[in-house]
DNA sequence: AGAAGTCATTGCAACGTTGCACGACCTGTG
DNA sequence: CACAGGTCGTGCAACGTTGCAATGACTTCT
């Protein structure tokens, strides 16, 4: 309390190297190492040897701080990272993704999750006023997302997982949605099933939308029956298993079934296999996985794989281009289901 | 390429709040400003609320790099998210906890993911050398983790998750590791159970040691035999898969397992039910759990908590007290499991 | 020989903050 | 009235960086 010990002393001359550690030992004036760091043309090869080596010798890193203050770039990029549970380990293949994208870079990763239901603009508003990144990356987005709107306005830097419905373009990257909706059915429609389900939760994303609209529409052009459960999102695993088990006695218990989440398949295989059905024979089930796991566990299932940590990595490469002043029109880009078929 | 027109302009007299604006519009000193906002007390109470008034009805927000480069505080706290996938969705809950813990602080998180199978000090050594956070958590620690060794010679703040056996104490937190195994075996004892098997991944943390020690202690004093399978943290899923298989086919089959990870019971799980083995029944198994979802796939089998939600919160505040100058042995807990026993 | 370029380098100010040393003003005392 | 001792506020320098204007030393032209 009353002796403060540490001192939190400011990072003095003792052991920081910094530009004038350079100039020093060059003979150089502070502003000739600097530009010489940044790749001065005007200055003499001769020089900038000498002032590349040093730097080199020394270890220099630029201090963030001093950078950051004098231009304003932060050197950071931030993760919106929302609260919702469908993936297993979806955040840590997010990250890992990205951070796998910015090695080597002098960027860093800062997280911020999100505790609402639904994205709040609190924190891109944040982020906006305070200067606290140079680009944002934020996931499930929505049709018309606020935050979207937002760094749009701003003209802010960002890219979302997940395409939106504005008319100004913007920086994505986003599963194929339509593509797996279809693939799904298809296949489904292959192993003779007449009367298919699709479980979904109704988060309010644009995922949500686009495969809803291409299971309806493949599933009448293979002519069969095509209902949707949705809203389930919003249930707990356990209410998600009596969901299962109440499908598993319905007496018009569909035979093909189509799960968006991996979590929520987990519950729902749970309350079906306690009602008595066995997957694969009396109901097929198409889920899609991202994790690796839930194929060991359902090595009878039909799934079809997303790649967060391929989708976290495209993401960061997006925006730092976007950073970089690349035109939006390259900026915007679609993953592919990769199909995980059973192989009987 | 040759037009550079995003200029990346500093972030200049427009927009920002900064203390010169409130010097200007109280008509005080930059410097009486600053003091006030940090509470100087020799101030007139005055003069402080005219202050504190203004700051509001700006929305003055200190600047990071400003404050950083002057006093060498950065206010971030650094996780380092290691690689290993034992318990679904750990990233996210320890994030979350996290940042619940920060809310309201100045202080934002930066995730450094490792990538290595074991931990290495690199990234510890960036963050020293460029004080690029104040304090540091890491997780899956082991016995003589060399992470720890290195911010413990530097002095620098940090807390694990997990203990260590250096002699010099540090900040932790952890899971009560011992008594996890104890009360497994003990209900294990508790179904007539007689052969028990301990399937733990041999990821060289100090939990790793803690369970096996307890377990084997707890099971001699309820006389029963207990194996160990290890080093089940390298297998692949499909690999893990196969154990299980192959544990229910063999003659000398445990009638007890106890599991240490979320990901690595899945795949166990599958292969022991391809094996035609009724879980509950011929063998009870008892495992991990940290995310919630496992016990609606699995209601027949019992399981103990693990909070990393909490864990999260917990690990942050001891971090953000040790950075303060809290005393080492304030800063030790552990926490305890939580039973989830099945109702019959 | 003086003006006008080049070329290579440098000094200065500023970004926003803090902490120290000082200054201005008041009050009471000898 | 001079002067000590408060009370309350302020000027200045520094943290590390960058960008601009300016410098000095050469060369080249007229």
């Amino acid at each position: 309390m009353s002796s403060k010990t540490t001192v939190t002393k400011a990072s003095g001359g003792n052991g920081r190297v910094t530009l004038k550690t350079i100039a020093e030992m060059t003979g150089l004036s502070l502003s000739t190492v600097s530009l010489s760091l940044r790749g001065g043309t005007t200055l003499k090869q001769e020089t900038r040897d000498k002032v590349n080596e040093a730097a080199r010798a020394l270890g220099y890193v630029p201090d963030r701080a001093g950078v950051r203050l004098r231009t304003g770039k932060t050197n950071v990029i931030a993760l919106v990272l929302d609260g919702a549970e469908d993936s297993i380990d979806f955040a840590r293949s997010m990250i890992q993704g990205i951070g796998h994208a910015i090695r080597g870079t002098r960027y860093h990763l800062t997280v911020i999750p999100e505790f609402e239901r639904h994205p709040t603009t609190e924190t891109i508003g944040y982020i906006l006023s305070n200067r606290t990144a140079d680009g944002v990356i934020i996931t499930h987005t929505g049709p018309r997302d606020p935050r979207v709107q937002m760094m749009i306005d701003a003209d802010f830097p960002f890219v979302s997982h997940g395409r939106t419905e504005f008319y100004t373009p913007h920086a994505y990257h986003d599963f194929h949605s339509e593509e797996f909706a279809a693939l799904a059915v298809k296949r489904l429609a292959e192993r003779d099933c007449k009367d298919i389900m699709l479980v979904i939760g109704d988060d309010s994303t644009t995922n949500y939308q686009n495969i809803v609209t291409s299971y309806r529409k493949t599933a009448a052009r293979a002519g069969i029956e095509a209902r949707v459960l949705e809203g389930t999102a919003k249930l707990p695993p356990a209410e998600m298993r009596q969901v299962g088990l109440k499908l598993a006695a319905a007496p018009d218990r569909p035979d093909g079934i189509i799960s968006d989440s991996e979590i929520r398949t987990i519950a729902l295989v749970g309350g079906l296999a306690e009602g008595g059905v066995t997957l694969g024979r009396e109901v097929s089930l198409i889920y899609k996985q991202t994790s690796g796991i839930l194929p060991t566990l359902f090595p009878q299932m039909d799934s079809i794989r997303e790649d967060i940590f391929g989708a976290g990595g495209e993401l960061t490469r997006l925006l730092l281009r976007r950073i970089d002043g690349a035109p939006i029109s390259e900026l915007q880009s679609l993953a592919e289901p990769q199909p995980h078929w059973r192989s009987d």
